[in-house]
DNA sequence: TCGATCCTGTAG
DNA sequence: CTACAGGATCGA
């Protein structure tokens, strides 16, 4: 379910509810989700720090613990992480939950089991923020410049631009009418620039709609508050052109464009 | 660049 | 039952 802008949602809320809170005890229930560290390891290494602060990279979560040591945390495909007012009442199927010292608790829910949750002393090194000043006309032109693969692959390799998933690389490229097929390196510098101001416009829209929805009783609702364009939307007529949108695959996952406005 | 893989849930 | 899922990594 998330991308950067649920990550960033998740990210808000966690700096009001977690961010000076004491672990007192760390519990990794579904073991794989450190691995290659042991479980074991990272409960007693979590246990006795203090929660710094929480800081967002891409769709990556760091939680920065006193002692020089993060808390890495990536939520994958159907990840979530809050902090519940009684760690005595957490359900029964959390991959992980870290008990505060006033009786809270920081909880990692993942039905899917593909998130992962590790103990780093020093940050990875990401890709470019898409909502940073640092992701430039300039930046994306080198970047695209050495890159011959389909526009859409590029935009989700996250070692160049962190941060932009499959629904979110969709939508700028269907604001931006460039078809998800256009390798890379063949985009003018026009082209180029709306797709930069597109993918920026795109995640901020993302941001507020996640935070509302997050903001709701009883957290993230699974249907996306945000106005999807193309997403999810094969064989309806595309708001632009009126021709049906498709759904072809690349690089093994479904994508969404209008043949006809996206060239 | 493709396909398989890690897992579970849901829709058709 | 099959197909698919907003992610990322690995080996062929």
């Amino acid at each position: 379910m998330p991308e950067l802008p649920e990550v960033e949602a998740v990210c808000r809320k966690l700096r009001r509810a977690a961010e000076g809170c004491v672990i007192a005890s760390g519990h990794i229930v579904r073991k794989r989700i450190s691995a290659p560290q042991d479980p074991a390891e990272v409960e007693t290494r979590a246990a006795g720090r203090t929660i710094e602060r929480v800081e967002r990279r891409g769709k990556n979560i760091f939680l920065h613990l006193t002692g020089g040591l993060a808390m890495h945390v990536h939520l994958r495909m159907t990840g979530n992480l809050e902090v519940i007012p009684d760690a005595r009442f957490r359900p029964y199927a959390a991959s992980a939950w870290f008990e505060f010292d006033d009786g809270r608790a920081l909880l990692f829910e993942d039905p899917r089991g593909l998130g992962t949750l590790r103990l780093i002393d020093e940050l990875p090194e990401l890709g470019i923020e898409p909502l940073s000043r640092g992701f430039s006309d300039a930046a994306l032109t080198r970047m695209t410049a050495e890159s011959r693969a389909p526009i859409k692959l590029f935009l989700m390799d996250q070692t160049k631009i962190a941060g932009i998933g499959n629904i979110y690389a969709a939508e700028a490229l269907w604001r931006a009418r460039i078809s998800p097929l256009r390798p890379a390196n063949s985009l003018s510098p026009a082209r180029l620039s709306a797709l930069r101001r597109d993918i920026a416009a795109v995640l901020r829209d993302g941001v507020k709609s996640a935070v509302l929805a997050y903001s709701k009783p009883g957290g993230f609702k699974e249907a996306e508050q945000l106005q999807l364009n193309v997403y999810g939307r094969e064989g309806e007529t595309c708001f632009r052109g009126g021709a049906k949108i498709r759904r072809i695959i690349q690089g093994g996952r479904s994508t969404y464009y209008c043949g006809r406005c996206q060239r």
